[in-house]
DNA sequence: TTTTATCGACCGACCGTCGGTCTAATAAAA
DNA sequence: TTTTATTAGACCGACGGTCGGTCGATAAAA
């Protein structure tokens, strides 16, 4: 049977399916078909709403980033917030918008999915970097940060925090990732010339869920 | 007519092509059929050295990366140098290595390399780390360097120039790229805690060919 | 009201190309 | 000669992508 639906609502679906496969079996594994299987739809609606396989990919990565930058935009346009506060909201809420995805790691182990966490990581360097600059000059103009390169020391922040911290990439055990978490707070704390402590915040934020067995965090002294 | 050659020089020849069209039009848009043609073999002979197309890539990349690998440990190991001589004449190793590779590059835009990007990345990491670390750790005791983090900060910044400085995935014009450069020093002399100008040496090494009108450099003043 | 024209979502058989397999033939070593 | 390592290319199933066409809804024309 045959059934229709608004433009839409059937290409969210297929950036549904698409995402879910791409998270789970990575990009290159997934294939055309399985995402029409996921869908329920033949090849020709496919290849209506979308023109590669690659194209949903770029869909997806930015649909998924977008969250994010839409909410770091707006805490970066509050007028009345220190700039270590902002710092902290933005990134708590790029942790956030992960959150579906978790459940879908869980699993397996993301694998061959170069090609996808690429695109993902220059999309974000791309759109996080202006915004976070920003606040990094604010945060000098206040007196909190100092360094004569804020956006080429986030822009570097970023990089090596989406690629040491990702899953899959590199094996890290427990032990070894717990110590370079507290040596990546120790680093952005001295390249944005920040008081020490002040991102201590970032240990609790980053601990992924199989080691916190210890939260006595809560306060972030900004 | 049929051609036989010892093993070595016929898998040699294989990885030789394979590396060249990786790198020209990276490594998912080369066919086997490229390389075969390119090599002037069958398919059989090419599944009788490999037994894949990725396993290739792992060969190209493992093979690549050895050379620079062995000249860092060579130079580590070296009793009467000191870290920051040790450190220049390692990073100056990597570099001279991928001097073949510049030649390719010069024509077409290198981009899907995502996965032979990122397999070479984790490989740099996991074997020039240990090395790099102890020789920061050679430069702490000898007063040059200062940082509780050597192991993590090399692993950092490894991360970091990679990726900020590959062309092909951020399209940097080149002011800005200079830029970056200049901003990187910076970075590296802060995280490793060392003297203000000591790394100077980095911004002759790391300007791409088409940036360097003013060759004053020469001296590194370790 | 009935008819007809238009639109776009939808379908799946089909195509060329890909990575990879298989068996036979040949060259070199024994 | 017999054996073993190497080379060859026809062949295969699966893949991403194309194509001609179907279906249902909407609305203007009859």
């Amino acid at each position: 049977m045959r059934i229709s639906k608004p433009h839409d609502e059937r290409r969210n679906e297929i950036l549904d399916a698409a995402e879910m496969l791409f998270t789970m079996k990575g990009y290159s594994k997934t294939t055309v078909n399985d995402i029409l299987k996921e869908v329920g739809i033949a090849k020709g609606t496919f290849y209506h709403y979308f023109q590669s396989k690659e194209e949903v990919m770029d869909a997806v990565v930015q649909r998924f980033i977008d969250i994010g930058v839409n909410m770091a935009k707006s805490i970066a346009a509050k007028p009345d917030l220190k700039a270590p506060e902002k710092l902290f909201q933005i990134l708590m809420a790029q942790r956030t918008d992960s959150g579906r995805k978790e459940g879908m790691i869980e699993e397996l182990h993301e694998a061959n999915n170069a090609e996808m966490h690429q695109k993902s990581l220059v999309e974000t360097i791309q759109q996080l970097t202006p915004i976070l600059t920003k606040v990094i000059e604010q945060g000098i103009t206040e007196g909190y940060f100092s360094t004569p390169y804020p956006k080429e020391t986030i822009e570097m922040l970023l990089v090596s925090s989406q690629f040491l911290f990702d899953e899959g990439i590199f094996g890290w055990q427990s032990d070894e990732l717990l110590q370079k978490v507290v040596a990546f707070v120790y680093i952005v704390e001295t390249t944005l010339g920040a008081e020490k402590g002040s991102f201590h915040y970032l240990l609790e934020m980053m601990k992924p869920s199989n080691m916190t067995e210890d939260g006595e965090g809560e306060n972030h002294s900004l």
